[in-house]
DNA sequence: AAAGCTTTCCAAAGCGCTTTGGCTGCCGCA
DNA sequence: TGCGGCAGCCAAAGCGCTTTGGAAAGCTTT
């Protein structure tokens, strides 16, 4: 059933059933509604190739995948593409995904500018002054980057979590607890939202009359492996924290394994912090010991973005609009008061 | 530039252009080129919506992509879609993503098909008997199967590799080497690629008169953690193997952490096996102990996937065609001959 | 040399939608 | 009574491509 068949049916004009349908004004209410029963009834759906054609859109967003040597695969990239999808597939909007592996990721955006088969693009992770953003404002393409970037002589629009305020929350909890030496467990160097979450850090423990030492800081790619290792470095200290503050639910579960294999156990020898992206498949809330977590569900923040992705190519949004999104801190039994003394005995002893 | 300024320039008819540029026969050679070199200088890219419109096809593959509770996200997947957006980029073919949470699966499929936005569709990583694929069938939608299903009282199309011959290749070289004692740490219940895997491995300890006690297969979600606690298990055993076969390097990663934490080394305590589906960020030939594999690369796999959903696009493939690869056996450090004895010592040596 | 093929090209009709530029009544106003 | 204004509708012109149904020109055949 198409436009034309409809219109018959109605005996109306293509023109106003297509307005009736849109939601254009020149159409009377009472017909607006018979035109949109008609739809519902003959299962109406318009040809998405027929408006993009005609409208010179191409109804979808884009997004370059990185893929190859040296790319971490990323759990947060799929729950983050499930909330974009959650919006496009209800406003006439398709994902498509342009894999590139590193080296020609540079040619894959000039392509997919170029090529004009996309109305708009996000980038994720961004990097210090990241090249893909000039890449994009200059291009006219709209975008919106999902994270901050720094050292750009212009403003674009972003969608960010307060990674800083989190931390810094974080951090401040710890301290109100007693908790003198923490350490962070963060993602790796040059993320923005890295830098981020250890300024908050630093900021309360300054507040606090104390600093970060180098060695209770760590840079890391965010997984599970990685989390263990530092974990046991940092646990095998003689003067080791008494709290932790990590970036991720992957280290988190490194951390809890490391603090199991030395015998420990969570919040009496040591206090710990996640951030949580909330991922459906793991929930800190479910562990033997509940996890304390700074909370922002990246799904919303992909839907946040598609919605506003849209607006941008219907030039509803326009500009370079930051929103920062603030994150719950919720407080579960992995925290605790710092302990009075970290005993001789307890660090040598085996698990 | 569109075609029809194009054809201006040219001198010719739109209609001559784009059977040109479309490789039609009712052109003369000497024209085509004119047409192929005038196109590429004026940088003449077709509308993909206009083509889309006039030809009726959505240009589109699509995957429905579930996300949600109980959902393990497989780093298979970024891997498989670099390979189908390989194909599609090139191809005038774009990868729509559907997310879905598990519940709504099938909605989500009836959606899809329904609402004919794209022209095929794949399914990944089928079980017994899976209903998509009768779905899929039913609708008249081409489709191909990755993978295959048992179960069904039809033939589809698929493409698969070879996992029975491919275990059934790894138990053999164990055995010449003189293992008796090799364990099987497989994928999950219901896949069927794990019970191929199983099945290659049973025939060929049958034909050395063995078996493979209950004991010594276990199925689960292919993770590190999960390899790990398996190997744990296993090697904890008084009896334990002296040889694994398991389904993933992830796997293949927990257990070798496993069998250094019990101060046990390969391939002098344990020989070790691994399918490999080639991912760009793990190498194992560049482990420590370099690994033995059963090699098939995943991501040739979706561009060949892409490439036989297109011709089946253009009917230029039809019926139940099934496509089944040849899985490489490369030997490396991580096998050798069965340990004489398992000494009592070794057994109970700490890390 | 006329008839019949081929080869090579073209004009024009869609594909299904949006949007421009009217056109019709009907109301209010002077 | 006449006229401007407005709400509500319509016809038709695209959007850029593919494809149908010729048609002209060149060749072969009888």
């Amino acid at each position: 059933m198409n436009l034309k068949q409809l219109s018959e049916k109605l005996s109306l004009s293509q023109t106003t059933v297509s307005r009736a349908l849109n939601g254009y004004p020149e159409v009377a209410e009472e017909t607006r509604r018979r035109v949109a029963d008609a739809a519902k009834r003959f299962g109406y759906r318009p040809s998405p190739s027929a408006r993009r054609l005609a409208t010179g859109k191409a109804g979808m967003i884009g997004y370059v995948m990185p893929t190859g040597d040296a790319v971490h695969i990323d759990t947060h990239f799929i729950e983050f593409l499930s909330g974009i999808g959650d919006y496009a597939r209800t406003h006439e909007l398709d994902l498509a995904l342009s894999p590139t592996n590193l080296d020609d990721e540079e040619a894959t955006y000039r392509r997919l500018l170029a090529a004009h088969r996309v109305d708009a693009v996000y980038v994720s992770s961004p990097t210090t002054a990241d090249w893909r953003i000039r890449l994009l404002e200059e291009s006219g393409m709209p975008y919106i980057v999902h994270g901050r970037s720094e050292g750009h002589d212009f403003e674009f629009p972003f969608l960010d979590i307060d990674n800083e305020g989190a931390f810094h929350d974080a951090a401040r909890l710890l301290l109100q607890l007693g908790h003198e030496r923490i350490a962070l467990l963060n993602g790796n160097e040059g993320q923005t939202f890295a830098d981020h979450r250890e300024r908050g850090m630093r900021k309360a423990l300054a507040a606090h009359g104390l600093i970060l030492p180098d060695r209770f800081v760590s840079r890391m790619t965010m997984t599970e492996e990685n989390g263990y290792r530092a974990a046991r470095r940092l646990l095998a200290d003689s003067d080791r924290p008494t709290a932790l503050i990590c970036a991720s639910l992957m280290q988190a579960l490194g951390i809890m394994r490391a603090v199991g294999d030395l015998g420990l156990s969570i919040p009496d020898d040591l206090s710990l912090i996640s951030h949580d992206d909330v991922f459906p498949f793991l929930k800190p809330e479910g562990f033997s010991t509940p996890l304390t977590t700074t909370c922002s569900p990246i799904r919303a923040a992909g839907e946040r973005i598609a919605e506003r992705l849209a607006a941008r190519i219907a030039q509803t949004e326009t500009g370079p609009v930051g929103e920062v999104w603030p994150v719950d801190l919720i407080v579960r039994g992995s925290v605790g008061r710092a302990p009075r003394k970290v005993t001789k005995q307890r660090l040598v002893s085996p698990a």
